[in-house]
DNA sequence: CTACACTCCGTACCATACTACGGAGTCAAG
DNA sequence: CTTGACTCCGTAGTATGGTACGGAGTGTAG
């Protein structure tokens, strides 16, 4: 029959028995039934999920943000329009961190260039600029 | 005379108290001289320092990396070309975090764009996307 | 001289996302 | 029926960069 353990689960789905369990602390994951022994039984469903929830981290959603998404989809009342409202609000978060990453990189090579790479750390340009106003 | 207590200096900083004494715990900032009463006592220098160290992060520098900067700085043996070393690593960082922020948004674009943004969740084409094989 | 702001200290807490530990119970192969 | 792998649980630790707390002592203006 199709019933998982927890760590034939974590394989399928390539992440730590410990992390199934902490997503489910978090609420990521539903309490699963268990056996009479106590060990936890999961089926597909929950492969499938683990792994939507692995791709949505890749996407750069937080975990909370990810919880989200799975009760969006879990409400019958959400709309298509609601998630896709999340993705852009996403979108421009992705878009704002890389101009930030932009705008700490043309410093660093602005600085970088003025350094002949010779000499002692006295007459550093590199760090000359760090000790000025930026 | 120009002696600072910790919260003038942190002021003049424009850091919070707590963050020059955690500074201070993790290496960043010498242990300073103390007034009889035990009070922290900041020259001009530490200022800048701590000017440094902010400027150093919005660079993209980590506080442990600040840390080695601050001491290369101090060790007569190190080169100028020691410190563009690492400026140059941190500029290879920065540019792989960017690509990885790209691939991330080209995803997210793309599955957002295959929406209408109407109907219920079930239709959603974000949702779906999530599902399916990355 | 009193009131209030500031400082001292260690420790605990915040968020993020896990990872590790240890002792006990369970399961399956040989 | 033993052995070894797996699972159970709660708690604690990792790294990052701080922020908050609380009780005691200090500095200073009025």
């Amino acid at each position: 029959m199709a019933s998982w353990t927890v760590g034939q689960l974590a394989k399928r789905a390539g992440v730590g028995v410990e992390t199934v369990r902490f997503y489910e602390r978090k609420g990521l994951l539903a309490v699963p039934e268990r056996k009479p022994s106590g060990y936890r039984q999961y089926d597909e469903e929950v492969v499938d999920r683990l792994r939507f929830i692995k791709r949505a981290k890749e996407l750069g959603f937080t975990l909370n943000e990810i919880k989200e998404l799975l009760s969006l989809r879990l409400d019958p009342t959400t709309t298509c329009a609601d998630v896709k409202k999340r993705s852009a609000e996403k979108i421009d978060d992705i878009e704002a961190k890389i101009r930030t990453l932009q705008r700490m990189k043309k410093a660093l090579v602005k600085v970088t260039k003025a350094c002949r790479g010779r000499g002692g750390t006295c007459e550093c340009p590199i760090l000359e600029a760090l000790d000025r106003e930026g």
